[in-house]
DNA sequence: GAGAGATCGTTGCATTTGCAACAAAAGTCA
DNA sequence: TGACTTTTGTTGCAAATGCAACGATCTCTC
């Protein structure tokens, strides 16, 4: 054991701080303005993309456990943003996609978190950005290969080939 | 609102992803082998470093919430890793420091904590950890630009000023 | 097509979390 | 000194969390 450990440059503390930091400032928009949290954001941009999920996709897709997911999904049914749709098919399986109420708030708060992210990204120039993913990337890479380590959900499809 | 919006290309979550990712892996083991939470563990981390600190202190190093770090000082405390010492000097103030059995414990859980980090960090040449580093502070400097963002309890002590 | 096993979504429950309120102890200023 | 404000640490409480268990449905095999 070494006789100087700091918090400050480890790199898991470091991570998270940054991460959990980030994440709050995006919450502050939604949550206030439409009283989302971070699940239900999730589930809402990811239904922003499909045309109707299953609670297993919404898991796969946006990293929320089972329960997390079917809450959130119960929570925005409530709220009228989301509406589910049962039987067709798989009877097991529901059917989850945005009303146009949905549609409409996530209109009103896409942007202000588009902002958030521009504005991070503003302050990165194109390699700082570059490295930044190919960075994260190799993270997960080590993660990976790590049986202690919880699987990935969303693992990339073959990131374009064309790296140097 | 622009009609393609994937979580999986969003800054925001995709560090959160790859942190939490991290966070889990590094709290497997001395959750395991020492039944530690992460405000445990990091309030641990700190007292390595400093021989008698406040709850305060260690809410501001460790970036713990007030009453975070009074339940885990608590919990190690009846775990006999931690002692608390009242009443020298300002009488609110609460000295906090490790045990002999407190000491041997990190002793044994730090190996593995600095293995994965040793993991994460074998990973990346030596470039893409200063841009990583530097990243990440430039998206601190971003989030303390903003008023809405929660500030950082740990601002650095003006790095060294030997960069390029 | 009946039964064993897997999968899907929900619910229960104990624990944790975040936030506000609080008592106790300093600090402030007349 | 004595009221007022601030700071420190703890506690209460409603809400969120993680995990296991559950019923319901599908699949597979014989």
């Amino acid at each position: 054991m070494p006789d100087t450990f700091d918090l400050m440059e480890f790199l898991p503390y470091r991570l998270a701080i940054l991460s959990e930091r980030v994440s709050r400032r995006l919450a502050t928009d939604y949550e206030r303005t439409h009283g989302l949290t971070v699940a239900e954001w999730r589930v809402l941009v990811h239904l922003l993309r499909v045309e109707a999920v299953s609670v297993r996709d919404i898991r796969d897709y946006a990293n929320l456990d089972k329960p997390k997911v079917s809450r959130a999904v119960a929570r925005l049914e409530e709220a009228g943003l989301v509406k589910k749709r049962r039987g067709s098919g798989d009877g097991r399986l529901v059917a989850i996609s945005l009303t146009d109420a949905g549609r409409a708030a996530m209109a009103e708060v896409l942007p202000a978190a588009q902002d958030v992210e521009a504005r991070l990204l503003s302050a990165l120039n194109a390699t700082e950005l570059e490295t930044l993913s190919r960075v994260m990337e190799k993270l997960h890479a080590v993660l990976d290969a790590d049986p202690a380590a919880r699987p990935r959900t969303h693992v990339p499809a073959t990131e374009n080939p064309d790296q140097d």
